[in-house]
RNA sequence: GGCCCGUUGGUCAAGAGGUUAAGACACCGCCCUUUCACGGCGGUAACAUGGGUUCGAAUCCCGUACGGGUCACCA
């Protein structure tokens, strides 16, 4: 092996930073699991001063995505989670794709041969079949002939162009330990690990080799991953110890779950982060309700921005056990970031959606101000104000209240009287109509509510609505108001 | 099936031998209020199980049950 692109490399990272990595394979999408696992990641460098970095795993040819690195990029630089070193921004271990570091990998695998750490495979797909009824109990002893062959024959023949895999020559006895941040110290029997694949006969290296090569290569301190690969990390250090490398800190994460017995995933159909978004979820909430998910900082505190997460997070303190993703605690978390929003932000997040549902000849700001304690998420938007658009076919029962001391008769009574009021406002704003309205109820020597609640159903058609009477009068203006007065007023009359 | 890992209220979780076993979400009740929401106050609800060790165990050990992961030329 030339070992000089390495060892410049390694000259270019300052020794003791701390480096970490994403390492996402480009799926199209960005997972919710992957998104914490990033989030994870970026805190574990941040907390520590060092470096976090972007690298692409793409290299399963068969599942090539367009765009899909794209959205990944996308997807960190808008939730805060800015890598040092990318595909797009370079660094002092370019490429970050894996795909362009092809030609990296083989002589790597290939040093292995040499040293009696790997060997040159020929048997083709057949014997993994075999291997396969190791799964289902079945005692197999399939052991690959290729393993024993001499290494100067079989370097002749892959060298000839004879279509092969590298593998790794796990020893056949002993055991193998590795220590997790999280786990602890696991042990596990040698003869239960494979001779796993380095290189695919396609030349590209597998996951679990271009991850150990990569990690080292760009001088990665901490692997942060998914528990999925708990089972496969006995075989890196292996790895490791056959190259004489310094094995990594490791920090496994549990997965998240959609329930207790499924991993959280689209193909669930649980939503993708994409999805949440389109859902009138809030970055700022996602982040900060998936940080939580397998993640505690030991206080009562729960609300974090990104950079109170850099300060308070420990890795030591993510929990072992599997989190069940709570949709309706993250609605919590967005109310709440929601109604945080100054006024104006919170005016410009719901503006389109206000105009799509209302049209633009309304008072938006106002329709705001009602909305903004009133919103869990963003789509909650629409359908709380269709009313002021069209009114909605009602029961008259609903002017039945017992609190506002309305039954249908008095309310009747009530729209009479504020229709010959208001017909005389001119002032048509909610401070302009609410003079007049009490003033009336004074007169008439009733509570407000007696006279407001048959005002918010003749106008609104419900019995909840954002804001209130005097609100959604102002909102809808005279004519509209009038006319939806006139409209209870014959319903009510016509009852009677 | 082998191997590895996990198990505190419905959910997220604090807890690292001695606690009235936190807190949050959800739920229920009350208050505020022209509705709802917000806000305030209060409430229901948990250490999977059986053995040890110990004066004492949610915390340590072993078994059992249940759950998850893995056993690919996928990552």
């Amino acid at each position: 092996m030339d070992g000089s692109c390495l060892d410049l490399m390694e000259a270019r990272i300052p020794r003791g930073e701390v480096r970490t990595r994403f390492a996402p394979s480009p799926t199209g999408y960005m997972h919710v699991g992957g998104l914490r696992t990033a989030l994870y990641t970026y805190l574990i460098a941040k907390k520590m001063g060092g470096k976090f970095i972007l690298r692409i795993e793409d290299t399963d040819s068969a599942r090539f995505v367009e765009g899909a690195v794209d959205v990944i990029i996308r997807t960190l630089k808008s939730v805060g989670l800015d890598y040092d070193e990318g595909p797009d921004i370079g660094g002092p271990c370019a490429p970050y794709t894996q795909s362009e570091r092809k030609p990296l990998y083989r002589p790597y695998a290939e040093l292995l041969c040499r040293t009696g750490a790997a060997y040159y495979c020929f048997c083709g797909h057949i014997a993994h079949e075999e291997r396969g009824h190791e799964m289902l109990g079945v005692v197999s002893a399939v052991q690959d002939p290729c393993r024993d062959l001499p290494y100067s024959e079989s370097k002749q023949r892959a060298d000839s162009g004879e279509s092969h895999v590298i593998r790794m020559k796990t020893p056949r006895s002993g055991s193998t330990s590795f220590h997790d941040e999280i786990y602890g110290d696991i042990t596990v029997e040698n003869s239960t690990l494979d001779d796993m694949v380095l290189l695919k006969s396609d030349n590209l290296p597998t996951y679990n080799f271009a991850n150990v090569i990569d990690d080292h290569l760009m001088g990665i301190t901490h692997v942060v991953r998914g528990s999925e690969y708990l089972a496969s990390a006995p075989k890196y250090n292996l790895l490791y110890k056959a190259f004489g490398w310094d094995i990594p800190v490791y920090i496994t994460v549990s997965p998240i779950m959609r329930d207790a017995h499924n991993k959280f995933s689209k193909r669930h159909g649980d939503p993708t982060y994409e999805d949440l978004l389109a859902e009138g979820y809030l970055k700022e909430a996602v982040i900060n309700y998936i940080a939580l998910l397998g993640w505690s900082p030991g206080g009562e505190r729960e609300k974090f921005s990104l950079a109170e997460l850099t300060e308070a997070f420990d890795f030591r303190d993510i929990s072992k056990s599997p989190a069940i993703f709570d949709a309706v605690k993250l609605t919590h978390f967005n109310a709440e970031y929601i109604r945080a929003l100054k006024p104006e932000e919170f005016l410009e997040a719901a503006r389109d959606s206000i105009v799509e549902t209302v049209g633009s000849g309304m008072d938006i700001g106002l329709i705001a101000a009602l909305l903004h304690q009133r919103c869990e998420k963003l789509t909650d938007i629409g359908p709380q104000i269709s009313f002021l658009k069209s009114l909605p076919d009602y029961r008259t029962e609903l002017f039945e209240n017992k609190k506002s001391k309305t039954d249908k008769e008095i309310s009747l009574q009530m729209l009479r009287e504020l229709r010959a009021l208001l017909s005389d406002v001119s002032d048509w704003s909610v401070e302009g109509l609410k003079n007049p309205i009490t003033g009336l109820a004074e007169k008439l020597n009733v509570k407000n509510a007696t006279l407001l609640w048959p005002l918010r159903i003749a106008l609104s058609g419900l019995a909840v609505t954002p804001g209130g009477a005097f609100e959604i009068c102002s909102l809808l203006g005279k004519h509209e108001s009038l006319r939806r007065i006139d409209l209870a007023v014959s319903r009510l009359s016509s009852e009677s």
